[in-house]
RNA sequence: GGGCGCGUAGCUCAGUGGGAGAGCGCUCGCUUCACACGCGGGAAGUCGGUGGUUCGAGUCCACCCGCGCCCACCA
């Protein structure tokens, strides 16, 4: 295998390192013994393989990269001139949808692109124990054996998860195999694992001693489907229609205010009422109580800014205990806090008899209906408003005071601020910027404890006697201040306050390991945006706060997969689109190619049309190669195939074109991967593989390089073998292209355009060779596509026998190194001679091709034809025209467009001329 | 309420201030010796609307209409 090193080194771009000794490394792994039938016997096989068949060839490809351990890097030099992804880690118990799949394919593509460029490549990989997700799903399992995790008791229940993890937890691992991902599937990471539990502790035990982590009374998200606190974050607001009811309470010493609420039963926890300081109408009310209906508490009518003049009444209830908003009013004023909604969702006993036990909305009734016999209803009204969800269990979140531990993050937040704003993260998009940029801003401090079994506990432990609070790493025999028993906090922490640690704690942070010294900090993050927050800007923070390094210089952000029409994709609503299911039906290949064709800065619908385009793209591929290899066989022989080196040597001006378009779509690829392009990546592909090469260059050539049994008029032996090196030197330029991409099929086809037996994963990526580029070869060829499509069209519309060629004279300039392709490409005869008088003429740029033969053909659709193309041109000449005359234009447009523009007149009025 | 984004061919979407494009679909023709998951030809568009900037606007600006998404503590 030839392996010319400057081919790994861009022009322009640093050499990353070590690059040869980079290469043997890949390379003695890419040796790795492969025994197959010997070549000439494999061609012969292709003779029969008319279609990619992905189901065959796919398992194969994955079986020999994991065997070769190419995807496992030894962690040698410095995270600098490596290159690694940490992969967003799926829920252990997840299967791979629609998004794991884009966002699999876009880290593979950067992987692949990477590791052929000769760098040592690393892509992390593991799953999330994904707390309240894992913990409801075996509860589920549970419920259906008819017992709970109550019942088997917190160890009991935790060994069970564990058994689960066993079952199911690689389930998607393999899926992304399937994907043909290329991570380091020999070092696979968990969030709960000895080490990465470590590390959490650790950060923990940091955080505290900082000072960051706090324990406090406070009103927090209540899920009571979880049972446990919940985050801002996991908080979604859904729009709802209550009633909005109007309350009258009396006032001690008479009067009465009038308050509305959407949620009366809470009013059974009312401590005040609040008016706006600058309200004239009931300045004289501040300082005197109110009677709580029902309940009989006299609550103190207060001022605060909080309270809109122009809203309702402009009196409202305040509950400390049961709206964030009221919480924050009740701690300026010192107001009772009284709980009357407990953390299974019902009423407590401070509800009072009549309401204690009552579910959240059956005690609104009773309220409603207790409030209307007392004739303190004054009104009622439909009323939107957003109603707060759970986002992990689906329930209505009930906002209670509740002690928790939080972590502060305002301090945290500041270099991560700094980090974004100074470019040491760069965010792609860059629309996505700003939203993190004003989040961070008004960052608030995170709840970190969950109650829930599932996860990692608090390194925190109570002393039972003297309620000494102590914070370690390592667990504390007993109570330092008075010597008494120790008990360790229930809760465990909010899963992504251990997925915050991921891309340094998957390489063995906090010791200084190798794999942290290679790998950390990673390249880049790639995720949608729905866990920018929740994840992408706390493993910023925590990165930056725990290593002093960014944990990763880019952030790309990727579409959104929806379903075909618009909808989000779902489970329950049946609009998800298994990804599994249509690598199955069309190849994951052509799944890669869709999605990556398909994704965009913003969301996307999924195309099983693009997918099809992929597909066809490995089809077409597959057969130009199998054509090309053939091909070159029968033309050369075994023995001279055999001992081929491909290597550009063009003799013709379509060997100049497609060199030189060759090297550009090869600058192109790589630019579009660098720049997170990946839908024109795939679609430049696409359109390079099918337009030139297959449809122009691959048909061109074609009698160049024959068959050899007819025997006569054949291209001497060398000439053949010029082509056969050129055209195999495409091909495979072109299939390791595409290789990120469209890894199987191109996979495939390197084991036949490969001699050495080496993986195409580890060969060098294509680096366009800028001396092959060739405008005047490029110009030559473009006016000859022309010119075959003009005569096409025209042969089609006179109704030309698809196989007869035309006697015709060319009467154009600029063709002289292309008439023979033109003549064979349009199937003219053009020799020359023949009546003098033409019986149709053509526009073709630069003049006309004259017919001289009728016969067949249907003049009077010529005749139409000709009409049409002039009157086409005198159209475009009369636009042209239009611009030309106009001084403002000639004026003031640049000349390099003025000049375009004179030169587009002199060719039309030419064309015109000769037709 | 604040922010971001999108309206281009029947559908899904590209499009860099200077000749409106692709894939699919539709249609006509080809059993052309790589591929019928193929090849060749064709039809199909007041680029959401109205103004403005400019020699020139699908592209830049303003407003309007329609549709998404994110953030946000008005009962």
């Amino acid at each position: 295998m030839a392996l010319p090193l400057a081919a790994h080194v861009r022009p322009g771009r640093p050499a990353h390192a070590p690059v040869g000794e980079r290469l043997n490394e890949l390379l003695a792994v890419s040796r790795w013994p492969y025994t197959q039938p010997p070549m000439a016997k494999r061609i012969a096989e292709l003779q029969d393989r008319t279609r990619f068949d992905p189901a065959e060839v796919e398992p194969r490809m994955t079986e020999r990269w994991l065997s070769s351990g190419l995807f496992h890097p030894e962690p040698d030099g410095e995270a600098s001139e490596n290159y690694s992804i940490a992969i967003p880690p799926p829920n252990v118990t997840g299967s791979l949808h629609m998004g794991h799949a884009l966002n699999g394919t876009i880290q593979d593509v950067l992987i692949r692109y990477r590791r052929m460029s000769g760098r040592r490549t690393k892509w992390i990989l593991g799953t999330d124990h994904a707390g309240i997700a894992t913990q409801a799903q075996v509860e589920k399992a549970l419920a259906a054996e008819g017992t709970s995790r109550h019942e088997l008791g917190r160890e009991g229940f935790v060994e069970r998860v564990w058994d689960w993890r066993e079952h199911y937890g690689h389930a998607i691992v393999e899926q992304l195999k399937r994907l043909g991902a290329s991570c380091d599937y020999s070092e696979e990471r968990f969030t709960l694992d000895e080490g990465y539990a470590r590390a959490v502790v650790e950060v923990f035990v940091r955080m505290y001693e900082k000072g960051y982590v706090y324990r406090d009374r406070y009103i927090v998200n209540w899920d009571p489907g979880s049972r446990s606190a919940i985050s801002d974050l996991e908080v979604e607001e859904r729009r709802e229609t209550d009633t909005l009811y109007s309350i009258r309470y009396d006032l001690e010493g008479g009067g009465e205010v009038t308050i509305a609420t959407v949620r009366p039963e809470t009013m059974l926890g009312d401590t005040a009422v609040a008016v706006h300081p600058d309200d004239e109408r009931y300045r004289a009310l501040v300082g005197r109580s109110a009677i709580l209906p029902l309940v009989g508490r006299h609550l103190p009518v207060i001022a605060d800014e909080y309270v809109k003049m122009d809203f309702g009444t402009g009196q409202l209830k305040i509950t400390p205990a049961h709206d964030p908003n009221d919480f924050e009013i009740g701690a300026r004023h010192d107001l009772d806090q009284v709980s009357v909604i407990g953390e299974d969702g019902r009423m407590s006993a401070e509800a009072g008899e009549r309401f204690a036990g009552l579910s959240v909305m059956a005690a609104r009734e009773a309220v409603v209906a207790a409030l209307r016999e007392e004739g303190r209803i004054v009104a009622e009204e439909p009323y939107e408003h957003e109603v707060p969800y759970s986002h992990r269990s689906g329930q209505r979140i009930e906002p209670l005071i509740s002690l928790q531990w939080f972590m502060d993050m305002s301090e945290l937040a500041k270099p991560a601020i700094a980090a974004v704003n100074d470019g040491l993260v760069r965010v792609v998009p860059d629309n996505h910027r700003r939203v993190y940029l004003d989040w961070m801003a008004g960052i608030r401090p995170w709840c970190i404890s969950r109650q829930l079994w599932w996860g990692h506990r608090l390194p925190v432990y109570y002393c039972d006697t003297c309620s000494h609070v102590h914070v370690a790493s390592a667990p504390p025999e007993r109570c330092a201040q008075c010597g008494g028993h120790l008990r360790q906090e229930e809760d465990v922490l909010d899963t992504w306050f251990s997925s915050a640690l991921w891309p340094f704690a998957t390489l063995g942070w906090p010791e200084q390991t190798p794999q942290l010294r290679a790998f950390y900090p990673t390249d880049v993050l790639s995720t949608a945006r729905d866990i920018l927050f929740l994840w992408v800007a706390r493993m910023i923070m925590m990165g930056i706060e725990l290593t002093g390094q960014v944990p990763f210089s880019d952030v790309y952000i990727h579409s959104v997969i929806q379903a075909p029409d618009g909808r989000r994709m779902s489970k329950s609503l049946g609009t998800g689109i298994d990804p599994l299911q249509e690598i199955e039906r069309h190849g994951a290949d052509a799944v890669r190619f869709g999605l990556l064709a398909t994704s965009s800065t913003q969301d996307v619908r999924y195309s099983a049309e693009k997918v099809q385009q992929g597909q066809a793209l490995a089809n077409k591929l597959f057969n130009a190669t199998r054509f090309a290899l053939l091909r070159v066989h029968a033309s050369l022989g075994a023995q001279a195939a055999a001992e081929l080196e491909p290597e550009p040597l063009p003799s013709t001006v379509e060997d100049r074109w497609i060199l030189s378009r060759l090297a550009q779509i090869e600058s192109d690829t790589a630019a579009r991967i660098e720049d997170y392009d990946f839908s024109h990546a795939a679609l430049g592909l696409y359109d390079f593989v099918y337009r030139e090469l297959c449809d122009w260059y691959l048909e061109i050539v074609k009698p160049r390089l024959p068959d050899l049994e007819p025997g006569e008029g054949h291209a001497p032996a060398p000439e053949r073998e010029r082509l056969a090196a050129t055209l195999l030197h495409v091909l495979r330029q072109t299939v390791a292209l595409c290789h990120p991409v469209i890894p199987f099929v191109t996979e495939e086809l390197w084991s036949y355009l490969d001699g050495g037996g080496g993986l195409l994963a580890a060969a060098p990526y294509p680096c366009a060779d800028e001396s092959l580029t060739d405008l005047q070869a490029e110009v030559e060829l473009e006016r000859a596509i022309e010119a075959v499509v003009a005569v096409r069209g025209w042969r089609d519309s006179v109704g030309a026998r698809a196989g007869a060629a035309i006697p015709a004279r060319l009467c154009a300039e600029g063709y002289e190194t292309v008439a023979p392709l033109l003549e064979r490409m349009a199937r003219l005869r053009l020799d020359g001679d023949g009546p003098a008088e033409a019986v149709a003429s053509i526009a073709v740029p630069g003049g006309t091709i004259e017919v001289l033969s009728a016969e067949g053909l249907d003049l009077h659709a010529a005749e139409r034809r000709r009409a049409a193309a002039r009157e086409k041109i005198e159209a475009e000449i009369a636009r042209v025209r239009g611009k030309l005359e106009n001084p403002g234009f000639v004026a003031k447009a640049p000349a390099s467009v003025v000049e375009g523009e004179r030169e587009r007149m002199r060719r039309l009025s030419a064309e015109l001329e000769a037709l």
